[in-house]
DNA sequence: ACGATTTTCTAGTGATCGCTACAATTGACG
DNA sequence: CGTCAATTGTAGCGATCACTAGAAAATCGT
């Protein structure tokens, strides 16, 4: 009934997410964007409907992809594992500098506040939020449970992992190695309640 | 011998500082510096020779009337005091948002890698490695003297307070209180070697 | 084959980017 | 005062930004 898409939009995400996570999102241009999905601006406009629009699925796409690997340690048994598997895992990622760019692609894009739509920023602060509440909870089941003291704070012990993995990410993209990145997991770890 | 300039230097760096905290590296414009300063291009390019120019002092200004509050820890008289000073300071100075903009300028300009030119970058390394060196140092010299046990990693411990002190800065440019991040400092103090 | 719909391309839009040529103005000195 | 160096403003540089008007091309149902 219709003319067909050219050009593969999984892909175009695919490749979208290299260029963001490898040069920000100020500095990854509707050229670089065009060029390296192969479409002309109209074709990525009619797709996509902004930059916008295209990095709102790429930061799903990449939450989906990598970050979700990060959320498994959700399942392990106990909260100081499931602290030291999260952790352990974003290290891996950030530092896999063969697979992808180094660092966190939420984070580097997300601190200037570049994004000009709110959609993408509350999305951004959606995706944040989510990934505490998650471990906010599966810290209170571990209270409920006993596997933590009763006078734990699950918000805190929460926002305590998701502090350590932002500094991590900072590390990995100026270049500490996994091996680094490790070794202060380890010492964190040694915060985590009996 | 001359005309004499009409804007002082320092203000407009103090001026600039505010400026590019608040909206980051790639979205503070000529413009915005020029008006903000109160000059036009020319006067600002003959007085700083480029935007990274002006940059690189706001870099070096921002760590010696900021940082340098932080780094007052150093001389406290326990590794444990130092490193629960620097995170306690980097905290209050990342979360005072009525003095400045919420967060860490050297953080939030320095993640996309805008700075066109080399030496930026490399001031902004040197002045992070300056900082873990000292940082480093400090724990060395509480190893010599007992207040940290033999086989401590001063190393290590220098990168878990900046990794700490990192995610704080991050978690403070998304709106976590001044009391949030002190309870996220208490729980990574509890990792500190006895 | 034909009309309808979707996606494509060419060729730009105006705005803004960091930056500069050039000449006028200012001020210390002889 | 005249000279000359330092700093200024006017005006605009070419490049790039995100984005789009408008028409051609492709693919469907009929």
């Amino acid at each position: 009934m219709a003319r067909h898409r050219e050009f593969d939009i999984d892909e175009a995400v695919v490749r979208a997410t290299a260029l963001f996570w490898e040069n920000g999102y100020d500095r990854t241009s509707l050229a670089d964007l065009t060029r390296t999905i192969g479409c002309k601006p109209p074709s990525f406009y009619f797709a996509f409907g902004s930059k916008d629009g295209l990095f709102r699925r790429v930061l799903d796409y990449y939450y989906d992809t990598y970050l979700v690997a990060a959320e498994a340690a959700l399942a392990e048994p106990t909260s100081r594992r499931v602290a030291e598997g999260m952790l352990t895992r974003l290290a891996d990622i950030y530092t896999d500098g063969a697979a992808h760019p180094l660092g966190c692609l939420a984070l580097k894009c997300g601190m200037s506040g570049a994004q000009a739509e709110e959609a993408v920023r509350t999305r951004q602060a959606e995706l944040r939020a989510a990934r505490r509440g998650r471990l906010r909870t599966r810290f209170e089941t571990a209270i409920a449970a006993g596997d933590l003291p009763a006078d734990a704070d699950a918000e805190e012990l929460a926002r305590y992992v998701l502090v350590v993995g932002a500094g991590l990410a900072f590390e990995a993209q100026w270049g500490a190695t996994n091996a680094e990145l490790k070794k202060v997991i380890a010492r964190a770890m040694k915060a985590w309640p009996a």
